[in-house]
DNA sequence: CTGTATCCAATCCGATACTG
DNA sequence: CAGTATCGGATTGGATACAG
């Protein structure tokens, strides 16, 4: 399962990182940029929630407890011009819009999941080490 | 390889959400704040680095173009206080004080490598996305 | 060499009020 | 129902100066 890699694939893809690292493109390095993008306060549920079904807008809202209205639309608004989201509006009355992850949405969850899986292994350890607040 | 899972394990562990998520709990799920933890702006770099070999302080200030010496002291405080780096000081003199990464820090280098993979292939389709600007 | 301390700017996020 | 607008507190990160 393991493989003896034991760097991270970034910076545009290579195993070994150059010395120094460049600022300029360490700035844009793709893997980082998606782990900010991913990590922000409501993102990671949200994408979960979507990896199960589509929900509407309101549905969302209830089904996040404490996420403001606001969140809600920036952080849908951020997914959707990532491209992981799509945004499909009913011109009923009112109006229902329908969001659902897109393929790429969906072939993020697997990665995510691992990460996911290997904090809900290790939380225990974190939490431990941070107890013994060293 | 891909499993059926569509779901992100998260929330203690769970591959089904409960619906509202409870916010008190979701404050606390694991993988969101390990998510949060990693994704700060030197973190990825600092792990890659380490993963590949200890390095000395000094060392990784000249390695990693741009960081401050603020940012890079409080991010290794951080790793180290979350059990993912150790620091061992060598009382030469001038002082010498060398990081590496702790077993733990190792095991989140696979995961992490897997979602730093799926960046740098799918980096062009999010970009070409907010292209779009829609 | 390996840090701390201080100050400041930018960004994130919540609360609240309002709208087609 | 599905948003937008505005405000203000909290957090993040950079610059600079100082220290064991």
């Amino acid at each position: 399962m393991a493989t003896s890699n034991t760097g991270v694939r970034t910076l545009l893809g290579s195993h070994r990182l150059p010395n120094p690292v460049p600022a300029g493109e360490y700035a844009r390095c793709p893997a980082t940029d998606v782990l900010r993008r991913v990590s922000d306060k409501w993102t990671l549920l949200l994408i979960t929630l979507l990896g199960q079904r589509p929900y509407r807008f309101n549905e969302l809202h209830r089904a996040v407890d404490g996420i403001s209205q606001r969140m809600l639309t920036r952080t849908l608004r951020t997914l959707k011009s990532d491209g992981l989201v799509e945004r499909e509006v009913f011109p009923t009355l009112p109006p229902s819009v329908e969001y659902r992850l897109t393929p790429l949405g969906v072939s993020l969850l697997e990665p995510l999941s691992a990460l996911a899986g290997w904090a809900v292994d290790h939380h225990a350890e974190i939490e431990a080490a941070r107890q013994r607040r060293t």
